[in-house]
DNA sequence: TTGTACGCGTTATCAC
DNA sequence: GTGATAACGCGTACAA
């Protein structure tokens, strides 16, 4: 690789002299400018980024930690992100397959070893604790679809909650009482948040969720088809499903047809995430949408702030709320 | 940020003490690299991977262009080479967005200056000579989906002819005559290629396919509804389509139901890639498999073989196949 | 076994 | 306007 050095040489002026040139410095005569481009074009010559951000100590890369790229969730988040990186003239650092506590600690070890200058991590798995230590030592550390009241201004989150609640309340308003529920058996809280704002809501209109009622596989379409089956075969009565995503919900539908139970005639079906996946179903999907793209961003722009100085608004905090999505899955209850 | 000073002016030892301990280096005494570690280890110590980087002139990253995160051929796609890279020790950085000839640029260029020890790269707009140039500055540089004859062993890339031909071959063997065609409106080689294959083959078959009979549009699905419905507006007839990708399929596929054309029933429709969405459809999509999960981790691993000095094997194509995947969205025709 | 000194490619602070 | 020179954080040949 030709350096700074050979470039001063071959044009006969000092490393300096090159130097601002390349920087647009602005003391430096407009004839050797041009000799000094003209030399640099010929040579071929690449600034060596990790050189100057050693001097500099400014780096010029983002980080972003997520779990599954495959997962087109996740995809939108790191779009997203990407977006607002490439605004900044930021380069992407990625580290994907953070599924187990060790691996996302990994993960974002690792971006600190490079020094990114902001990141942006989605970490399930990690306890507040080791998370509240990591981000002190990052001033561009974000936290995104988790809330940990200590570093609360760095955390860009959904209220899942409300989401459980609003599903249910959904479905109730549309005269479903008999009411079943397909969960995702990760250990993550967004399980548990859902779950619990279902449980709220069905109590208040008091309808009853035995545990018969509620079955737990992988969250993906696939757990929904065992999920649904499972439900089936267990003679759990039920006219509408709430799923934990719209992989699960597409899941289900798929088994409630081959066992002849038309969607959303005979049974309604409503996901949560309104990923692309929730057009291209049949029925198209009635679902939660997750503002992932907007948090995303907003998680970006945060870290990218933040790395720069910008001291926390204490009064804002980041919170999300998740919107119903009436599509084609779900009816009013005819039963 | 604390650096291998601090650690040593701490532990009472030598800078290069301290780097020896990190590196595992073999000259050390147990109880000083104990006690280095223990310095370390209260002090919080990060190892800077970029001045690492400077002196050692090996970097730890692998560089990753690609046109569009969110769709699932890219996902795939980078997911693949992620797994790679994780197994490497290896970094991701990653340039996304690039739909145009000076972003690919721009992209390429980046990671150059980032010196990523090898890069995965999807270029479809910029030059060959450009592309040859630019592979010749870094020996790590592997092209994914494009054949460019003067670095051939620096190519993985699919035989898109050949798919056409396989494509037009399956529903001519089953039968149909009357064929039509959804395209690309994108200016990549690929489509081309593609379309080629499909005409040489109707050729072979004594089977005519009019201007009529194929039309172009965005690559989506939205492009795909556009599509068809410009197909069943003109009147043209046919028993089966032949999509350009599963997206397209999956649009035309929606707008023959509205037209209340059952698939594969009254139309056979056939898509390109088998990305997940294939199996989302309904009915599911009998489609083309482009193993592109194979051939991220071929090029992967060949970048970062080539970045290790390794001499490419002259006899050795990285040329792939796609092969039929049989589901439901095509029939024999029983016109 | 440990320490000293140099260089990696770049920017920045001085002089001139 | 231009050129030495020192630093950034680290690895390593060489000396001790």
């Amino acid at each position: 690789m030709i350096t700074i050095k050979d470039i001063a040489e071959a044009a006969n002026v000092s490393p300096a002299t090159v130097s601002r040139v390349i920087n647009n410095g602005p003391k430096v005569g407009p004839k050797t400018r041009e000799h000094v481009k003209a030399v640099m074009d010929k040579m071929g010559y690449r600034p060596n980024i990790n050189a100057r951000a050693l001097v500099t100590q400014k780096s010029t890369s983002l980080g972003l930690v997520l779990a599954e790229l495959m997962d087109p969730f996740f995809a939108t988040y790191a779009n997203a992100i990407e977006n607002v990186a490439r605004k900044a003239n930021t380069q992407l650092l990625m580290s994907s397959g953070s599924v187990q506590a060790d691996t996302e600690l990994k993960a974002i070890e690792t971006l600190l070893n490079h020094r990114v200058k902001a990141m942006v991590v989605h970490a399930k798995f990690l306890d507040d604790d080791t998370l509240i230590q990591l981000a002190r030592q990052a001033p561009g550390f974000v936290l995104i679809n988790r809330y940990i009241d200590a570093i609360k201004h760095r955390c860009v989150w959904l209220d899942n909650v409300a989401g459980g609640r609003m599903m249910a309340e959904h479905v109730l308003k549309l005269g479903h009482r008999k009411i079943a529920v397909i969960s995702s058996d990760f250990a993550i809280e967004d399980r548990v948040q859902r779950e619990q704002g279902i449980r709220e809501s069905l109590a208040e209109w008091g309808v009853d969720l035995s545990d018969s009622q509620i079955v737990h596989a992988a969250p993906n379409q696939e757990g929904g088809e065992i999920a649904m089956r499972q439900l089936l075969a267990s003679g759990a009565r039920f006219t509408a499903i709430l799923a934990y995503n719209d992989a699960m919900a597409a899941g289900a539908i798929n088994t409630l047809y081959d066992h002849n139970l038309e969607v959303p005639r005979n049974v309604s079906v409503m996901g949560f995430d309104d990923v692309l996946q929730a057009q291209f179903c049949r029925p198209k999907l009635t679902t939660m949408n997750y503002p992932i793209e907007l948090m995303a961003s907003q998680a970006a722009s945060l870290a990218l702030d933040y790395a720069q100085g910008k001291q926390p608004d204490t009064d804002v905090t980041y919170k999300y709320l998740p919107t119903i999505v009436a599509r084609n899955s779900v009816a009013r209850c005819i039963g």
